[in-house]
DNA sequence: TGTACATCAGTGAACGCGCGTTCACTGATGTAC
DNA sequence: TGTACATCAGTGAACGCGCGTTCACTGATGTAC
């Protein structure tokens, strides 16, 4: 006889013990996961494609999510740690703050490429599509944006960057790489070069200037 | 008598005369952008609204767009080209290649901050909800992007720029632009700088470079 | 150890909605004679 | 100038769809005695 508590997940879930009424929880969150990988179409992450992808009635979402709003807003929190994490990891190891940052962006790109709908959702959403208050509190760490702070600090201190304010020059280095990323995104089709060979140019951009230096520094 | 032909555009508007079938196509794309702009949300641009704004029924659209999309389409079209003549204009009667392009990216700017839906449209859709065959050939266009590739190549040629292609370098600063645009569309509840600041500080940063010349351009 | 009861995770059916699209039609406008 | 007819811009009603959400419920799990 088979065993009756095994998870099988096909097509009829067992029923959660007293204890662990949050296991479904987890389950709506890792299917509405998939189903948004799977698809690339946050419009197929209705109640109901949830609910069926894992093997349960729609009302039961409820029982975790006050509605479909709050759970694309669970959603999108479980990518901003992904994407934070993926550009925290990036710079371990790495003392240059001018490397460090080169690494960030580059965990930054590849993220958005890799994950296209989930940085659609974190990034280019319509504001009010946004959960509530997701974007106001959460946004500064959602972009990674204080570690990068950091290092444009740092490169400030050693002398590598002209004195600025960081948290401004780090807001516009997101703007540039979330360019790069969404555009990218929005438009596959478009003959852009390599991702990985316009980041590099765009560093370079940034780092030298584009003027000649005859033009941008003219010599006494 | 009031006269009859008069086109009172309020509850029933009048038959088209035999000879212009097509004034209805032109009042369709109008309502449309009317909506667009007061709705701010593309959600809100259905074959029905669309339809009861112009004082028709919804069947009347299909003689004039084979369907949703294909209105979609037209309606980005007009987007389009308001956006390249924006560009066009802003470079009128200067010289300066370098200015061109300060100017033509600031127009952009303005333009995407006026009409962020439209932009939003443009821009930022997913690429399965793009009127099939609009990205592709028309894309280059509709970024205003050819201009810019003359602009910088004149920039190359005064020796202004150092030697590179010059519609990757394009594309690059379209990216930039971009990022800037889309980020404050979607965020406009984060704490960016004025855009017009931000812009300035990106044009420096990109003429001079991010990094003090001492390290740029090490004296020997 | 055995029974009555409370809890609460999950169900099944239904609601009302707005949508894109279709179809057979109507009736004013224009044309041929 | 007058009548029969063709054209075709626009109509009205209906289709089938998937959606978010609600409600009263069921029945296995755990607890009290």
């Amino acid at each position: 006889m088979p065993p009756a508590a095994v998870d099988d997940a096909q097509k009829r879930r067992s029923r959660a013990r007293r204890g662990d009424g949050d296991r479904l929880r987890g389950e709506i969150l890792a299917a509405a996961d998939a189903l948004l990988i799977a698809t690339n179409d946050i419009a197929t992450l209705s109640i109901r494609a949830v609910a069926s992808a894992v093997g349960v009635t729609p009302p039961s979402i409820y029982l975790h999510f006050a509605d479909r709003n709050d759970l694309l807003f669970a959603v999108c929190e479980r990518h901003a740690i992904q994407l934070e994490a993926a550009m925290a990891d990036a710079a371990v190891g790495v003392d240059d703050p001018l490397e460090r940052l080169r690494l960030r962006g580059l965990a930054y790109l590849h993220y958005g490429l890799h994950h296209p709908e989930h940085y659609r959702i974190l990034m280019m959403s319509r504001p009010d599509d946004t959960p509530d208050r997701f974007i106001d509190e959460r946004m500064a760490d959602v972009a990674g944006l204080l570690p990068v702070v950091e290092d444009v600090r740092a490169a400030i201190d050693l002398g590598l960057f002209p004195d600025q304010d960081p948290l401004d020059a780090a807001k516009l280095l997101w703007m540039m790489i979330h360019g790069m990323v969404s555009l990218l995104i929005s438009k596959p089709d478009f003959p852009f070069p390599p991702p990985e060979e316009s980041y590099q140019r765009l560093y370079e951009m940034l780092v030298a200037g584009l003027v000649t230096p005859a033009r941008a520094a003219p010599d006494p």
